[in-house]
Order: C-alpha cells, then structure tokens, then sequence
DNA sequence: GCATTACATAAATTAAAATTATCAATTTAA
DNA sequence: TTAAATTGATAATTTTAATTTATGTAATGC
C-alpha cells in the first residue's frame, strides 16, 4: 500500500523543505523526488503537501504521514536490529497444557516474568488433543500432556507425576460401600472427569471401584472452570476426580475429604516440542522453570 | 529494507504452508514466491523456513517475521484508515507561549483533555521569538504571544490582555519614595523580566518609574521558574514584575504586595497561526478553550 | 525585466520484477 | 520397485515499474 521508498522521500523532503535538497541527500535527481511525492499521494487519496511560492507546507494529513514514516522506519529498524540476536530473557514463550498443570506451572512462570519484565509468557489452557495438534501446527512452542504422542515430528520428554484423588464431601464418613456412596452422591462432571474417573478406578487397587459402572453413573453437575469444581463436593453434593494439586489452589479446606485408596493413583506428565524446531533462548528459563514447579509439588 | 510485498507473501506463505498455494492465494507464480522469499532472507539476513520433506516450517526468525508481517499490515490499514477521517476529538494538538499563559491555560486544556482522552495537548513554555519561529516553520500549530508578528505568512486573533503587577514584599509600607525602595530590594531576575519592568515602569502612570534607570538597576536573584519567582519576593529579598495570574498560582498569600500604580498595565495576547494552513478539526475545541481561560481571568 | 532558482512534465532509458519453460527432488500409486 | 504426479528451484525472457534526461513553467531576486 504505502511504497517504503516513497516515504522516505516524503520525509527527507518534510525536514529539507526542498525537493532539489531531497534529491541530493537520498542520491537521486528531482524529478524522482517529485514522482514519488505524487505516487505517495495517490496512495494516501489526499494530498500531503502545499506549494507555496517560497518552499512547501505540509497538510494535516501530511505531517501524520510523516510522523507515520519517521515511526515505521525507527520502528522497523528496531526489530531487524532484534532479529539478529538470541536474547535468553526477551520475547514470547507460548504454552499450553490442561488447568490442573497451569495451576501448578503458573505461579513460577510468573515469577520468572516478573525477574525479566521483556519476556512475555502465555499459558493456554486447552484440551490434551488440541495441545498435540496445536504443537504440531507450529502455533504452540511447548505443550504438557499426559502421554507422549505417537507422532514423529514431536518429541517428548517426562516430566512428574500428576496424582490423582478422589474427592469426597467431608460428610462422608462411612466408605465401607464406596460404590454405593459414589453413586448417591453423583458426579461433578467437567472436561476431564470421565477420563480421570476411568484412570482412578482401574488403578486404585480397590476391587469395588474397578467395578464401579461410570456410563451409569450420576452427573450431579457440571463445570469447566477447575477453581470451581471442588465447590459442590465441598457443598456435599456431589464427588469427583481430580488432579491433587488442585485442591491447594481452591481453597475449600476441611469441607472435602480425599478417599483413601490402596495405591496412589497417577498419571506422568510429559513435556512435547516439535522435533524439528530449535527453540530459541529464552525457552531454556521456562522450560527450568516449568521442571522446578511440576516437581517440588 | 523489508519489502512490503515480500512480507505479504511470506505470511501467506506460512499460512498455507504451501508455496503453490500461496501463489494461487496472491494471484502470482509459484517461482514468483520463491523469489520473495528468498529475497526477504536476504534482507532478513537469515534463513526465515525450513524445507521439510512434507512441507516446511518456519525458524524462529521466521515465526518473529510473520508476526511482524501481520502487524504491520493491520497497523498501515488503521492509519489509512484514520487519515480520512478528521476527529474532532482526537489526536495531537501542539501549542508553545510564555510561561504565565500557560498558568493560565493549562487547567482548562487539561480539563478538555480528561472530557476526550483520545486528544493529547502539547504545551510548549518558550521565550517570544521562539514561539513565532516555531509556527512558521510548522513545528508549532498555534502559538500565543505580545505582539502581531510582521509576518505575512502568520495570522494572529486577539485574544485578551495580559496585566502586569509590580510584586513587593509585604514588608514594604512606605511607598513615596519607590525609586529607591525598589533600588534598595533589587530585581528578582527571570527570562522576561527585563521586557515586563520597561514596559510596566512607561505605562504605570507614575514619572518617578518612569525615570528608573533599569540597566543600573540591582539583581538579587534569578530563576526561570515562573512558580518559583515570587519565593524570593515572599521572602522579602527583592521585587520583580510578572502577570498577575501568577499571584494566584503560585499563592505566597499575605507575604506579597501589589504595588498600586496609577494605571494598570496590560499588554495584548494575540493567538498565532500558519495563515496557509488549515488546522484539523481538533483544534475548535482546544481554541475555545484558550479563549474561556483567558477571557475568565 | 532579465537572470536565476525551483519544481513539473514527457519521453527515453534503465532496472526490477514477473512469467514461462525447464529441471530436480520427493511422494504416491501401481 | 518403478513410473507418474506433485512440489519447489533455477534460468531466460518478457513485462512492468522506476529513474533519468531533456525541457517547460512559475516565482523570486538583483
């Protein structure tokens, strides 16, 4: 739309005030400098300068598009200046990993942001296939999931365990009958329940809950704002299961009780990149900082 | 430096992640985007993708390029966009005047200013000459000053007068021999001082002032504080003539005089601006402003 | 009022960019 | 495993765009 060169003119002939003057500095004659002030103004539809007998003045639109210039160049300069250059604690790191792990990831990520303010960090939140899918297209740098994917062109590197509870309201004293008490109270459903769910009772090394029916099972509720899930079972009205490092982050203390099953229910946490990409510098700080939060909880 | 239509075709580029593609996308050749895209690295300096066997990928650089590739699109689509258009209540107005009329315009530009955040006023404080050399050039949008500039190419709408004030110490009663009184104090120094005791001392109506020998005249101090000029004064150690709006800004309340001199003296405030130039719409607003600040007071 | 300075316009030249034609590499299907 | 198809790279030609030379016109100064 509007030709680089022609600004640059445009410019030098704002601060000169001489289209032969302009000629001279940018080495070219001045019926260039004329052309490009003509094209220049045909692709900005108004006109940016007036001839006056003694010199020229520049129009409104004129000294916008001078400003305009002065910051496009500077501006341009800038980042290719940047380009160049692998900064360890400048830029954007883009994430993505379930709620349970944000929670546990975020608060490093944070603090590390906070010790270099030019580094920007995102943290997506997104369902386990949308995080392959997304590292694969390019358009995540780093993803967290909890099974290292088949595919290729994705590398996956262990990370922690992520364990599993089953949580109860706080009411629930006799756990003689679980399955019976699971099924009065029903579940609170949210994104990831049925999976967790499945995971918990096959491993949990209880014979009744290997045998608990969940297709029957009631839905008791439903949310996809982790914070909130623990609220109805805190309230007693429902159970479900989760990542235990969520409870810390909700809050809803002596309200809730966590099953206690025979083995420790858990599933690993893996760390997936492209396999092609080298990650630039600044990817080294979060990714330590991501080791560091997933394995002191 | 970076090609316009280089970048647009790039970031199509890594869009469809085709070169094909982006060929038939962009209404051009398939070798036609291989050269831009080799030219691009050129001006990059680096290598901006990589060729996979199954399609390519982006390098860091790469991804950095494409974000700018987007970015500057959009930002050069708002600025066209907004260069049609001439807001009554947005964008950039520049003034420049003395010190003591910034007192007394400033809390009403600031006023409009909070009415329409979009608008950002500039207020330059700057001696006389300064000013009508800022407008001409066009550095300046509207200057106020003393005097009609001899210039043909300024304009000037009379805008109010301007009182001076011949500030004394409190401490000073006797006032029948003022001449030596002001000699005994001597002259609190600013940037236009000189300027406003000649023309207080002709105007006032008073021959003994009249007949004051300036040049000889003691300094007791100086500053080019405006704010902090009258200090001195307060403080007994001296006199000085500025504007009365001062007074009321500054507030050093019971500890100065006015002297009360037979006539008042004023000069004119005249409202300067490029004749040839057709300011924005903005500036009605910022205009009648000025006037309600300087006709109130 | 004539010379000088400064910008505009038109035609010609030169440079740049796009396309056509062709090649090489990889992938897919037989 | 080999032949066909797809995809991108390269080279030469054509087309388009930009720049310059030559010349004209208006304003300013001596």
């Amino acid at each position: 739309m509007l030709n680089p060169k022609y600004l640059k003119t445009f410019a030098t002939l704002a601060e000169t005030g001489s289209f032969t003057k302009t000629a001279e500095r940018l080495f070219m004659t001045q019926p260039g400098v004329s052309q490009h002030v003509k094209k220049l103004e045909q692709s900005c539809e108004c006109e940016l300068l007036v001839r006056l007998g003694k010199g020229i003045e520049l129009t409104e639109q004129g000294r916008q598009v001078y400003r305009y210039a002065q910051q496009d160049e500077a501006r341009q300069q800038r980042f290719l200046e940047q380009l160049k250059f692998d900064e360890p604690h400048q830029g954007r790191c883009i994430l993505a990993c379930s709620g349970a792990v944000a929670l546990r990831i975020y608060p490093g990520l944070t603090a590390l942001q906070a010790k270099y303010p030019a580094l920007s960090i995102h943290v997506e939140v997104a369902p386990r296939h949308r995080i392959v899918e997304s590292v694969k297209q390019g358009t995540i740098d780093i993803g967290i999931v909890t099974n290292t994917p088949a595919d290729e062109s994705l590398s996956a590197d262990y990370l922690a365990e992520e364990v599993l509870n089953l949580f109860l309201p706080a009411t629930v004293t006799d756990l003689t009958s679980i399955n019976t008490t699971l099924g009065r109270l029903g579940l609170v459903d949210h994104p990831d329940a049925a999976h967790y769910l499945q995971l918990y009772c096959n491993h949990s090394g209880e014979e009744s809950l290997a045998n608990l029916e969940i297709p029957k099972l009631k839905r008791s509720g439903y949310v996809n704002q982790l914070s909130q899930i623990l609220l109805p079972v805190s309230a007693g009205v429902g159970f479900t299961v989760l990542p235990a490092s969520v409870e810390k982050h909700a809050g809803h203390g002596s309200n809730i009780a966590v099953y206690p099953a025979a083995c420790t229910v858990s599933e690993p946490l893996y760390l997936v990149r492209s396999r092609h990409r080298k990650l630039p510098a600044r990817y080294a700080g979060v990714t330590k900082a991501i080791y560091d939060a997933v394995q002191q909880s």
